[in-house]
This record gives C-alpha cells, structure tokens and sequence, in this order.
DNA sequence: CTAGTAGTTGCAATAGTTTGCATTAAGCAT
DNA sequence: ATGCTTAATGCAAACTATTGCAACTACTAG
C-alpha cells in the first residue's frame, strides 16, 4: 500500500469521504514531503488529474487538518505552508522572518511551554501546531538585521 | 501634546518621514487602542483623511513593525491583526482558534521559552512579536472542538 | 528660503485565500 | 445492485494582501 492509500484509508477511518482528488492530492503530498505550500501542491496535483481547481486543494487541507493529519503554519511572508504530521515525531515549527528557512524544533521543548502556559492562564496551546516566528543563527550572525 | 502626535516624534526619531496619512493613521490607532486588523483602521482613518488609500495603512503598518512601535499577529483566520508595543507592558498574544480571542501572556514565561530555544538551537525568537495560537478556557469547556 | 534627494503615496495589476451555490458522487442501507 | 443522503467538487465572485511604477513631497543641505 502507497504512502498515499495509507493517508486514505486514515481519512476515511476519521469520517471523510475518499474521492479521486483526495486520493491525487495525498498521494502528491505524501510524495513531495517537506514543508509545502497550496500553490506548489496545485500544479504538481494537477498533472496527475487534470481540471482538479486549486479551491479543492485548499479545502482537501482544511479537512486533512482538522482530521490531525496536516499541521500549518504561516512564516510571516509568502503564502501559508503546511506539513503532514509524524505521529512519531512531534514537532514545531521555527521559521525565520529574514531568509523563509523553516526548522523543526524538538517537541520536548514546546510541551513544557504548553503546561505552563495551561497553567497559568487556561489557555491551551497544541504542541503539534505551534510555529514560532524570529530570526535564524545564520541571519542573525549576518547581521542583516536586529531583532526589533 | 496628543497621542498620536507622540508616535510622531517617536518615528521620526527613528528616521522614517511623518507625513499626513501617517499622522492621521497614528492618531487613528492610539485612539481606537486594542487588537486592530487593517479594514478596520482604513475605515476609521479614511473618514478623517478621504483619498487615503488602503495599501498606505499596510505600507505604514510595515513601517511601524520595523520600528518597533507595533506587533503583528496572525490567528490563524481572519485577517492579520496588530497592537501599538506598549514599552512599559511587554507581552505576547494568546489567540483562539475557536472564537478569535486575543488574550496577553506575560513576557516572563515567553521570555523564558526564548532563552531555551536560542540556547538549543541557535534561533532567536522575539519575546515581542511572540503569538501563540490555541484554545482558550472557555471554548475548551464548552468542547466545541478538542485540540486535534 | 530654495533646490535636490530619497522616502512615501496612490493606482493598478497580481497573487493568495475564502465563500456561495448548483452539481456531482461516495458511502450507507436496503 | 439500486436508491438515498449528504459530503465534496468546480466555478465564479469577493476578499485580503503584496508589488511595480510614476508622481509627489518631507526633510536636509546649502
């Protein structure tokens, strides 16, 4: 079974349907992997099944996210990016707001953030969402600019 | 001396111009105070300033962010919101995924979470610009969605 | 006070994203 | 296998945000 099958059969395990688009665009994404955006995964989908419309991307995403599948984040600049999630390998997101780079950070750290800040204001913040804006080593030892 | 005549100097002490519409957009944003998106302040500040032209509130906005005078921040829905830097009040925003609430966070416990991850992994989060996206104690109680 | 420079503005075009609605078809029950 | 229900799709339009460029003007130097 492809990657793709694999993310199907979860979807349709969650309550969704699995159409022809469904299957093109997991498929895509499970291929491409890495840190995508819609545009990106649009054209490559669309090779493969032509008349596919890059609304049906951004809601195939929408329903991959609330099924806990896809995690998304926005860098701040540019168009928003969103990664499958490896249940084995939790993770956040630190994105740069100089050079774009997206890093993993370790999940460790966020989940100690998260209990205290559940803690102190009852607020809960998702370990597997979470996307931390600032500025890279290599930017900042460049010097293009201080943190403001 | 006004409010917005205060980020005036403010700005020009920082080298940036002072011209009407951002007089005008200065005034507007110390008086509305709060979590503004930009619709919102174009509006306001086209009723004391016709002609003025939406993409100059985005363009002032841009240039406030890089003076540090305010802070950006995306709830993940909806458009981008911002808040006049209060110097003497640092903190960051907590913003519901459920029903667009912003709430503060103190600057100490993110303040904290910085100091961790620079030292892990080199990168420098902006205790200021810091926005954690999540579910806030209401909506968690009325369970209108779990965290996925 | 005047002229020059460079930052700023408005407009138009474009990119990215969301929404409403009619049509289609996946999955369930029979 | 067949029909039913309702989720999903495609299309178009609206909306949010960004960018290029020509015209303008705030500020500085003289």
């Amino acid at each position: 079974m492809s990657c793709g099958e694999k993310l199907a059969e979860e979807i349709r395990g969650k309550g969704f349907r699995v159409t022809p688009q469904r299957g093109v665009i997991l498929e895509t994404i499970a291929h491409m992997g890495g840190h995508l955006s819609v545009p990106e995964v649009f054209s490559a989908a669309r090779d493969r099944l032509p008349g596919l419309n890059i609304t049906t991307i951004y809601r195939t995403l929408e329903t991959l996210h609330r099924a806990g599948m896809v995690d998304l984040f926005y860098s701040g600049s540019g168009p928003t990016r969103f990664a499958l999630r490896d249940p084995d390998q939790a993770h956040g997101h630190l994105v740069c707001s100089e050079c774009e780079q997206v890093m993993d950070i370790d999940e460790s750290l966020i989940a100690h953030l998260a209990e205290e800040v559940v803690r102190e204001t009852g607020f809960s913040i998702d370990p597997h969402h979470l996307t931390l804006v600032g500025v890279c080593d290599d930017c900042l030892s460049e010097g293009k600019r201080r943190i403001s």
